[in-house]
DNA sequence: TCAATATAGACAACAAGGTTGTCGAATGCA
DNA sequence: TGCATTCGACAACCTTGTTGTCTATATTGA
């Protein structure tokens, strides 16, 4: 059983898509509805200090139009508030609320959870192998929280 | 350096991102532009037996209607041709053309190349290992050709 | 047998989430 | 001071999905 490329990419995929969708629709169970992985990349971006629609749009890989649309919809929800910026009266400053961060926590634990659920199937030992080659094989691409970009959209290249 | 279920999921995708880039980028400079995986996966989903828009539709997880407008792309760039149906006259019957068999087989190439170039930087028996692995994580979800309309589109949940 | 039901594909309208281009206002720098 | 840059907003548009509706053809079951 020789595996190919093309099946470690569906692997990967598959893997993926079997936490967030897990996240996601458990996140919609528990009452919030329609929040997506975009939002939870575009509010841990907003944490990390993109405290305006351009730095957000460029910490995500998206262009400032994008982000802020995706910025709107967060505010609307009241996952984030947008004050003037007392320093650059062009700026809104970003800020999650306690609602934001409360959602971001219950994904954080959700994903936790699901983590837990994979170290029980194959042990600990070897969740922890897997998730180091792999950050050795993916490197700092992981890393970069311009998934966004990537996720909602179509592979773009 | 506990990982959290957050940077399992971001590795995954990274991965996935990684080995997915690298084929449509090159396949892209290869000649065969604007190919996306969704094609790609299109294409396989008819050579495994999608033989009618509603079939390729129903196989991933896509409407009709998107799975025909897929198709239309497809015909359009020759890589498929569709000929009616003798037995029901509604059905139009979809092949793969030779161009979508070379366009399949150079992607499957490229993704191959990428695939060896991970066996060498952890070694085919590590990689073996983490294929096994997630094999038993996504079990069955990886084998689905449904990826598509989960590709594609934007997370949903 | 033949009427009811289901399915194929086409067409239209629309939604989501991107893109580029443009603009006025505010800032920063030479 | 004045010019280039940046911010956010607005508009138009693209892509890739979605539903809904329609006609033609099959299928099924009373």
């Amino acid at each position: 059983m020789s595996r190919s490329g093309a099946d470690l990419a569906l692997l990967l995929l598959g893997g993926y898509r079997s936490l967030v969708d897990a996240a996601t629709s458990e996140l919609a169970a528990g009452g919030y509805e329609d929040f997506k992985p975009v939002h939870e990349f575009a509010l841990r971006a907003i944490v990390a200090g993109a405290d305006s629609a351009s730095d957000l749009g460029r910490r995500t890989s998206v262009s400032k139009q994008a982000a802020a649309k995706t910025i709107a919809i967060l505010i609307e929800r009241g996952y984030v508030v947008s004050k003037p910026d007392p320093d650059d009266a062009r700026r809104k400053r970003l800020e999650v609320t306690s609602l934001g961060a409360q959602v971001m926590a219950r994904g954080e634990a959700i994903l936790e959870k699901s983590r837990n659920k994979w170290e029980q199937q194959i042990g600990p030992t070897e969740l922890a192998n897997l998730e180091a080659r792999l950050a050795e094989l993916v490197g700092d691409a992981a890393i970069r929280v311009d998934a966004p970009g990537w996720v909602a959209q179509d592979p773009r290249y």
